[in-house]
DNA sequence: TTTGAATATATAATTTTCTTATATATGATT
DNA sequence: AATCATATATAAGAAAATTATATATTCAAA
């Protein structure tokens, strides 16, 4: 199971922007419970990585949040504002030509077979 | 041109393992030109970044290093051991497998065309 | 001839991001 | 009664990266 690896890094923006701009609103835990399910339980989300993030997300005006209680335990929804289905959509291609560039490098070969 | 991608954090160890397990000795410079022209000029390391990480690795026996005067400058050469070997193989498909749970979450669809 | 670009390594200060630990609270199951 | 799942959040510390700076050589152009 991935929890902390160290390519973890840098992607959780990327994840909660896709999620959001897919799904709708959601709430933390779940972003965390889709995230694991999505990746065959692979990866798993902190919540210490997740819960500052979102709150940045919101100071930076890229979401908005809803409080709302369900079975007497308190949710906040997270919902992306108008600028953030465009920043959420320019993160998603930023993404793609990421690691196809990546591959480049990853799938390089010296010795010829 | 990706200097500053938040993506490219966390795989600067990857990137630089990989290559020194491909192409087999290289300098600092090296690597960061190797890189560049391998993404097609969209990736760049930075100094900044690139030689402390190579630092550590040394320091973690992961990599030997050469010194070598060439033109009346001086370069230092980087080179896997045998234990680096093992390390970057490892790593190498830890990214594939990384990749492949990324793609899973980036690749979701709610909506079905 | 001197200025700038390319080559080459390196560190230090700061910032960003993440991990780990902790706190709080409800509902369901054992 | 205890533990697991659900649910949000912060704080301390560590790790990693950015940005700035320093040093030095070679080569080409102005």
């Amino acid at each position: 199971m991935i929890t902390s690896n160290e390519l973890l890094r840098g992607t959780l923006r990327t994840i909660v922007l896709k999620l959001l701009y897919e799904y709708g609103r959601m709430y933390g835990y779940e972003i965390t419970q889709r995230v694991k399910e999505l990746s065959g339980g692979e990866i798993q989300l902190t919540f210490g990585a997740l819960y500052p993030t979102l709150h940045k997300l919101e100071k930076e005006g890229v979401l908005t949040t809803t409080s709302e209680v369900v079975d007497h335990r308190s949710r906040k929804y997270y919902e992306l504002t108008k600028v953030g289905e465009a920043t959420a959509s320019t993160k998603i291609e930023e993404y793609f030509a990421f690691i196809g560039n990546m591959d480049k490098i990853m799938s390089a070969q010296s010795k010829i077979a």
